[in-house]
DNA sequence: ATCAGTGCAAAACATTTGCAGCATG
DNA sequence: CATGCTGCAAATGTTTTGCACTGAT
C-alpha cells in the first residue's frame, strides 16, 4: 500500500503535545502554545523561519530565538521530527505517538515541493534491515528526489 | 545481503570524474583536480570545511569559496552526492556511475559517527515503491539514526 | 589575448547564546 | 516572588557572492 495524502488529525496531536509538555514540567508559555497550534495546522514540514513568519501575521508574535528553542524542546520530547531535504534549512513537523502515522518524503527537484508519502512494504523492509545491522536503529529519514507531474523535464 | 564496509576503488572514480569534467568543457584547473583527488581517497562523506582543511595541510591550498564552487559543479554533473545528516553541515562523497555502488548511511546519535551500509533487499523495495508513485523518482537519501556498539545507551 | 578558474574578503543566511525583563505557578 | 519563559541583539558557523588577478588554451 502506498499513500500519497497524509490527512493529519491535527487536533489530537496538539492535545497530546500539550499534555506531554505539561507532564514534562513545562509551564504554559504563550509562545510555546502558539507554536504547537501552528504546527498542528500544517499539512507538511515547515522551517523555523516560516513558522516565525506565520506567527508574525497570525495569532501572536514570537521571537526567532524562541521558535528555535521551542522546536528543540519539542524534538527532544519526540513531539516533532526534524527533516532536512537539502536546502540547508531544517524543517519540522508533528510526530504522532502512533507509529503507523510515520511517513517519508518526496522532494521535487523542479519546484522544490515537499510531498509526504507512506508505503507499508517499504517500512517493513526497513524494519528487516534494521534488525540485520549491528546497530541499534531508531528513527529513519528517507527522502526520494525526483520530479512531480508538473515538472517532468 | 547487507554490507557494512564500502571499499571504494577510488582510482577509477577519479579518472571518471576527470573525464566527465573534460567532456563537459571544463579546463584543467589545479584546485579542481586537488579536490577530486582528495575526494577519491575518502572512505566516507566529508564536509566542505573538512576538505578545505585537508587540502591546506596537503597537496595544495585551496580557497574556501573554490571548494564550495567545485563541489557544486561536481554535484550538478552527478559526480558527487551531497548528504545532510542533521548537523547543519552538508557532506559530499564520490558518486559512482555504477549504481551497484550506491549505499545509504547510519548515523550514531551518540558519537556522531557516519557509517555507510548497503542492503540489496532494501534497494529493491525502494525500486518497487518508486515505480508505484506518481512521481519520477531519481536518487534517494536514506539515513538511519541510532546507536553504534560503543554508544549503547 | 581571452575568458574560465581561483583566492580573498565581505555578504547573506540559518542557528545559537547572553542577558534583562515579563509572567506563571 | 522565584524561576521558567521570552524577546532582543549580538555571536557563531556555514555557504554564497563580488571582484580583482592568475593561468590554461
Amino acid at each position: 500500500m502506498t499513500t500519497m495524502s497524509h490527512q493529519a488529525t491535527s487536533h489530537d496531536w496538539a492535545a497530546h503535545a500539550t499534555a506531554t509538555l505539561a507532564e514534562a514540567g513545562y509551564r504554559r508559555g504563550g509562545a510555546r502554545s502558539a507554536i504547537v497550534e501552528l504546527l498542528a495546522k500544517q499539512s507538511c514540514a515547515r522551517s523555523a523561519l516560516e513558522i516565525e513568519d506565520a506567527l508574525r501575521t497570525g495569532s501572536r508574535r514570537v521571537g526567532r530565538a524562541t521558535v528555535y528553542r521551542v522546536l528543540e524542546e519539542l524534538e527532544r520530547l519526540e513531539l516533532v521530527s526534524r527533516i532536512e531535504v537539502g536546502q540547508q534549512t531544517a524543517r519540522y513537523e508533528p510526530l504522532h505517538p502512533d507509529r503507523t502515522r510515520h511517513h517519508d518524503h518526496l522532494v521535487c527537484d523542479g519546484c522544490g515541493d515537499l510531498i509526504p508519502f507512506r508505503d507499508d512494504d517499504l517500512e517493513r523492509a526497513l524494519q528487516r534491515v534494521s534488525a540485520r545491522l549491528p546497530f541499534m536503529v531508531g528513527e529513519h529519514e528517507l527522502v526520494l528526489h525526483g520530479h512531480c507531474a508538473g515538472c517532468r523535464p
